[in-house]
RNA sequence: GCCGGGGUGGGGUAGUGGAUAUCCUUGGGGACUGUGGAUCCCCGGACCCGGGUUCAAUUCCCGGACCCGGCCCCA
């Protein structure tokens, strides 16, 4: 193949028997969202850079895939939800709170691939905006929840849950003012070692008795009685990790899965302000699934007046490889259609004429077309998968009849052109 | 942007400084003139691209793009 018919880097093709697991993924996400009362928005794939530079800075626009257009504007292809979703959401003084939206669509990040990371992805997002208590970021956090377990992952992944309010207070409790900076060296926690840690954190300004504190207390697993009791006396905590537990509680109360507190859940460098939460895998060492938090700042930024936001996002890349993995990607492919064959292409009317009655009837029907010796067009109705083929000769033309044949069982009949549909959805049925 | 690894038909592979590039699978056709899955037969289809070394490169060397994985970053 020459080097201009090869695909972008980090771009995909989808081939059909791929789709099927993917219109999993869209179609359980949309209707759990929908169930939750979520509604869904769309936007534009092109958006003004100043939109990201707003509120990410100059780092994150060298990943986006930019340019300048005709008209001299700098646009960029869509790198994530959130600014436009905020945009939408400022843009109008008619809605009533809280609103729920969602969305799933494809965006882009200028990246080097690898797994589970690609310059072109699908993400869905599901945002809530209006109220700010615990049951607000709860619902959301069970959305999230509900839609892994709709692909089968119940109880396959964990949901970490922190707050940003809270590490605030544990940070800051060590003396330095760099927050952010430290907040992003314990996001690199699980991939650095013990010594690097220590030493980022220095050049954070923490000392090394208060930074391995930090540490140990970081890594100290919810299921240790003791956290609790170490961080409550930290002042300002109580509240904080109250409604972290109560949000907690009633997650669980819609999933099997594990909900739990993860101090070293801290969500990048990015715009949280309050609750973060994250879900990995289980059983296989995965990038986060989904993640997300409260972001009460981000209207403000555009618009000027605070609203409160909490949502997420899951990327389809890194949910895909896990399904595979745990091997509930691609189940078994329907068949509940029929293939239509001929003996010679003097009945193709005919043929076409029957294959619009079982559409009608709501069949799939697909009829073969090359023109084929019958043997060949049976090989091909097997293949297709179908478990009923209709096969229509001299015979069955002469007599405004077809023969049905159970792709299963072999049993076939010759049966009116008028019952073949209703004797087709039963032979299907049966299986 | 940086680092490590990798490439032979659609998929999986064998092999080689020289001749028609191996096998399995998939696809098309036939044996089977109105019936699929089994068997047999036939057919189609590949050495990532460019440069170098050489009489000769799919093979050796260099570079590039691409793929896999990692760093940075993760919205």
């Amino acid at each position: 193949m020459t080097q201009s018919m090869e695909r972008l880097r980090g771009f995909r093709d989808i081939y059909p028997e791929e789709m099927r697991g993917r219109e999993k993924l869209f179609s359980s996400a949309e209707s759990v969202s929908r169930s939750y009362g979520y509604e869904k928005i769309d936007f534009p794939s092109l958006e003004s850079m100043e939109l990201y530079r707003l509120k990410s800075g100059e780092e994150l626009v060298g990943q986006t895939f930019s340019f300048v257009d005709r008209g001299g504007r700098e646009v960029t292809l869509v790198p994530e939800a959130t600014p436009s979703v905020v945009r939408m959401l400022v843009s109008r003084k008619d809605l009533s709170w809280p609103v729920r939206w969602y969305s799933f669509q494809k965006f882009w990040r200028y990246e080097e691939p690898q797994s589970g990371r690609l310059r072109e992805f699908y993400q869905f997002n599901a945002d809530l905006f209006g109220p700010d208590n615990h049951a607000v970021d709860a619902e959301n956090i069970s959305l999230a929840a509900s839609i892994l377990d709709s692909y089968g992952l119940s109880g396959r992944y964990e949901m970490r849950i922190n707050s940003r309010e809270l590490m605030n207070l544990l940070i800051a409790k060590t003396g330095t003012s760099n927050l952010p900076g430290a907040l992003a060296v314990i996001d690199r926690l699980e991939k650095t070692d013990q010594e690097t840690l220590l030493k980022d954190l220095a050049e954070c300004g923490i000392g090394k008795n208060e930074a391995s504190g930090l540490l140990d207390l970081i890594t100290t697993p919810a299921s240790d009685g003791n956290l609790e009791n170490r961080i409550i006396s930290v002042p300002g905590v109580e509240p904080i990790l109250k409604r972290v537990k109560k949000t907690i509680s009633l997650v669980r109360a819609t999933t099997q899965s594990d909900v739990v507190l993860n101090l070293s859940t801290v969500r990048g460098l990015s715009y949280y302000t309050g609750i973060v939460f994250e879900a990995f895998g289980k059983e296989e060492k995965t990038r986060s699934i989904l993640g997300g938090g409260r972001y009460n700042e981000m209207a403000a930024l555009l618009s000027g007046s605070p609203i409160p936001a909490i949502g997420f996002g899951m990327g389809d890349v890194v949910v895909e490889g896990l399904m595979r993995k745990l091997g509930i990607w691609n189940e078994a492919r329907t068949s509940d259609r029929v293939y239509i064959c001929t003996s010679s292409e003097d009945y193709m009317e005919y043929a076409f004429s029957v294959s619009s009655l079982f559409r009608k009837s709501g069949i799939d029907a697909e009829v073969d077309l090359s023109g084929r010796g019958l043997s060949a067009q049976m090989k091909a109705a097997s293949r297709s998968g179908s478990r009923v083929a209709v096969i229509i000769g001299e015979r069955e033309y002469g007599s405004r009849k077809v023969t049905l044949r159970n792709m299963v069982t072999g049993e076939q009949q010759e049966i009116d052109v008028s019952n073949a549909a209703a004797q087709a959805k039963r032979s299907i049925l049966k299986r």
